[in-house]
DNA sequence: ACCTGAACACCGTTCAAGT
DNA sequence: ACCTGAACACCGTTCAAGT
């Protein structure tokens, strides 16, 4: 009973056992497609997710997919908006603690890209969802209530934005390539006398990521605050 | 004989031709496929990259491409870092204007990519080129001599590629797709009892993508100069 | 050393058809 | 309304072979 449908693809003998649909095959839907994406996305990457391997998975034909979503790309940006989600204390909120409210938000929403790395090199190709709307609303809020002057709203939100994505795609782009970043420290070392001050500073070999991302937005935020 | 190899594949005929090779048709290199995959990026993007189109425009067979290089990956890696290169005043050059010095960079370095719009997007994935480092080596060099301690180095370093990165690569995405970015702002107005702050604020018409950029820029300068 | 074509194992999507 | 298989026009890359 536990492994009925993992080897055979037998979808053609499935109306032979009579019980009421048990959950076990529920009917495609636009839901069900995304949450199986991401799950795809997480275990493959960006490369691994494709309509036939998605179609198998669901138990489903190849064009039973497009009967629900027009194009893969549209895939793309289901999931994308799906692994952004954000739940926080109410707005209202401790008005005065601005600083921590930016940070907290901000990291999560790196966190929340790391956790599906995928995320991060697909963001720059897709639409603005519904849930990266709110994160923007949300950080314009609370911008505006810490005093940042109208005029500088819109660059302040941005430049915000700007930090997080360059960090998080950097972030998850070395993670996947960890050799590939190991050989290039080895190329600088070699050429030692070409780049002598990265060298130094052993710029490609400090893995204290998160320190580093809590540090350039500590810079950033001190450069908006009101003086 | 102008456009004499234009519509005909006529690879086999040639040596009936007697002219020792004319310049016409020299032979394959890193080099040569190099700048024609740019060109072809620059013409069809990412998706226009494919090596058989790359084997054509050199009037080569495909599997000629797989002598001078591994894979598809290769070339990609190749074109990013061909795009990137920077020639500035001599490095020891007016040590008092540090501020100048980097945000003449930082903007050639965004408008560089912005030049080849599928550069951005492709930054993420890539190994760091000859070029990329020499970059990063002048940055560190500028804001040592601006006086950054050496515990910050790094981190400096760091937020100003972030903040870089995220910039252009949001630029480049919306300026491939602005109907997608009105149709956000169609559906953010609809919903704007949702999303009022960012609404009113008009983030997503906000056309002035350079200023945003430089005011960004000079936030994030500010939180990083030595006090 | 450099280039090649045929073949393999994949893709996304159109189309005409089934229930 | 929802699902399907066959077919089309592509992919990147292996392999065995040519010069």
């Amino acid at each position: 009973m536990a492994a009925k449908n993992s080897g055979a693809r037998s979808k053609r003998t499935r109306r032979t056992s009579e019980r009421p649909p048990p959950v076990q095959e529920p009917p495609l839907s636009r839901e069900r497609i995304v949450t199986t994406a991401v799950e795809l996305l997480d275990a493959q990457g960006i490369e691994g997710l494709t309509m036939r391997r998605l179609a198998d998975r669901l138990g489903a034909g190849v064009m039973s997919l497009y009967w629900h979503v027009d194009k893969k790309e549209d895939v793309f940006d289901l999931a994308l908006d799906a692994v952004l989600d954000y739940r926080a204390s109410p707005p209202g909120n401790e008005p005065q603690d601005w600083r921590g409210e930016a940070i907290h938000m901000l990291e999560d929403w790196r966190a929340s890209m790391l956790r599906h790395p995928w995320s991060a090199s697909l963001l720059p190709r897709r639409v603005l969802g519904p849930n990266i709307l709110s994160r923007l609303e949300r950080l314009s809020q609370i911008l505006s209530r810490a005093g940042v002057a109208d005029t500088n709203l819109n660059a302040a939100i941005w430049s915000l934005w700007n930090y997080v994505m360059g960090a998080t795609i950097t972030r998850a782009s070395f993670d996947v390539s960890d050799d590939d970043r190991a050989a290039a420290q080895q190329r600088l070392t070699r050429l030692s006398e070409r780049y002598p001050t990265i060298e130094r500073s052993r710029l490609l070999l400090d893995d204290d990521w998160n320190g580093a991302f809590r540090k350039g937005l500590g810079f950033l935020l001190d450069g908006l605050s009101p003086k």
